[in-house]
DNA sequence: ACGGTATATTCCCATATGGGAATATGTCAA
DNA sequence: TTGACATATTCCCATATGGGAATATACCGT
């Protein structure tokens, strides 16, 4: 079957690179495809087949104004994807308090030294 | 050149909606092989090939326990697509504001309506 | 209508996929 | 060692890609 296709979902468009490229760029400001292109070093038709990659899932927005068209990021778009990241943020919570709370415990109890130099223990 | 490989960041290995499938429920529990694949309904191969792509980017964690082996979502590494996704916070809430905005315009000098009435004008 | 500019689309191709089936590797228990 | 269980890997294949080059489409000014 292959992966999923990049128009299905803001997860797969998302997964390239100049796409989330363009998205920074766009985030805010309203720009016609060439001087995307000419900002972020692509060739004319790769901005234009990514747009409309994005365009599809909506993480773009297109308004025409004579013989150019002006994008611009839909940032609800993402908003998504922010809450989904955020499902995990109690856990990276947790580790972050139990990895803190060992460094405090070796500190108390062991030599002290840095953690560079103690992370080569055991 | 084709898409870049899943295995070379998060966000390429997150594209997979089994595979975030497999990281939420991994989230805060550690568990085997088997009983990941029987909980999401998924062939045994086909969840270790996922859990292989989700390690390599430091998705998930891996510990041997006898003959098997367990797995759980190592919730740091998502952090980084939280904080991209982050990037675009101020954007939406100043779309949302200018939602807002308009919409108690419109109140304030149209009919008393409900917004589901109103979103039908004009 | 014409030429010119701004974008979009198409074609071709090397590559990366994910699933299914079969098989290999690893570990335990007797 | 042998056998059974738990995972990982390999092979094959249909499909989706992204880039480059060429071309099509749309709109403008004259």
């Amino acid at each position: 079957m292959a992966r999923a296709s990049t128009t299905s979902d803001a997860f797969n468009a998302i997964a390239e690179p100049r796409r989330r490229e363009i998205l920074s760029y766009l985030a805010g400001i309203e720009r016609p495809v060439g001087e995307i292109a000419e900002a972020l070093g692509l060739e004319q038709p790769s901005v234009s087949k990514h747009l409309r990659v994005l365009k599809d899932v909506g993480l773009v927005r297109m308004r025409c104004q004579g013989r150019q068209k002006l994008y611009r990021t839909n940032a609800e778009a993402i908003r998504p994807l922010h809450q989904w990241a955020a499902t995990f943020e109690r856990y990276w919570q947790h580790q972050l308090t139990r990895v803190k709370a060992r460094a405090e415990a070796m500190a108390r109890q062991g030599s002290p030294q840095l953690d560079s130099a103690k992370s080569k223990e055991k």
